[in-house]
DNA sequence: TCATTAGTGAAGTCTATACTTCAGTATAAG
DNA sequence: CTTATACTGAAGTATAGACTTCACTAATGA
């Protein structure tokens, strides 16, 4: 329980060290409209593929893409996964966080 | 509609990079446990009371914290509505991806 | 009143990392 | 076989921003 915490809260900051980057992030809107090589990707975003396939690393390291080489051209697309962890911790949290904002304002009550 | 989402997106940018640093992080795990004053906070960060006054700052601009000063002391919670939003950000945004998939899918069947 | 405590603001340092260039490999096309 | 295309890896640069120090204000306590 304590253990899968710790794994669980490292998945979820390596995914928000991810996205914490502007760039990702387009890359993420990008591929939301579907899949896109890797020169298909660095054309819109106005910088060289070595880049792209740098942050195109850390977004795979952290189940946020996938992708597949098919000849020289790596194909890359959204993976649900890592955005289905960062949805659980948010859940998770939210909603015991609500619990304690709901405690305090019934202690705020009495004063 | 386009305008709200343009809007929408500026915000969950703010609270992607506001949530990019360990650091933040850091002091909402903290805040989770309840509520804390800006000193209250720096002893377990081991970082100067600044370094957190300027952390808080971020973390107000985009609604993932609360503050108010009473006296000399600025007591620090939680605001669940940049989570809210962030949460309605990923739900949205998944489950197109997960029907962007499934079409994906049944074209690969095709195959 | 004087000292202490809690926090803020400005300005500088310093490091992490986003991006580049260059050199290289592997596939495809002519 | 030659050339072009798609990408990868190593190494260097340059900048954003996390953190510090110092100086300051305002509230609390002795």
């Amino acid at each position: 329980m304590a253990t899968s915490m710790a794994l669980r809260i490292g998945r979820v900051d390596r995914i928000l060290d991810a996205l914490g980057d502007s760039t990702r992030r387009r890359i993420i809107r990008l591929l939301s409209a579907g899949p896109m090589s890797v020169s298909d990707l660095s054309r819109p975003l106005g910088i060289t593929v070595t880049a792209v396939t740098q942050h195109l690393r850390i977004l795979q390291s952290c189940a946020l893409l996938k992708s597949h080489k098919k000849g020289r051209v790596r194909m890359c697309s959204l993976d649900t996964s890592g955005f289905e962890t960062l949805e659980h911790w948010i859940r998770e949290h939210r909603t015991s966080w609500e619990r304690r904002l709901d405690r305090l304002g019934s202690l705020l009550e009495e004063d």
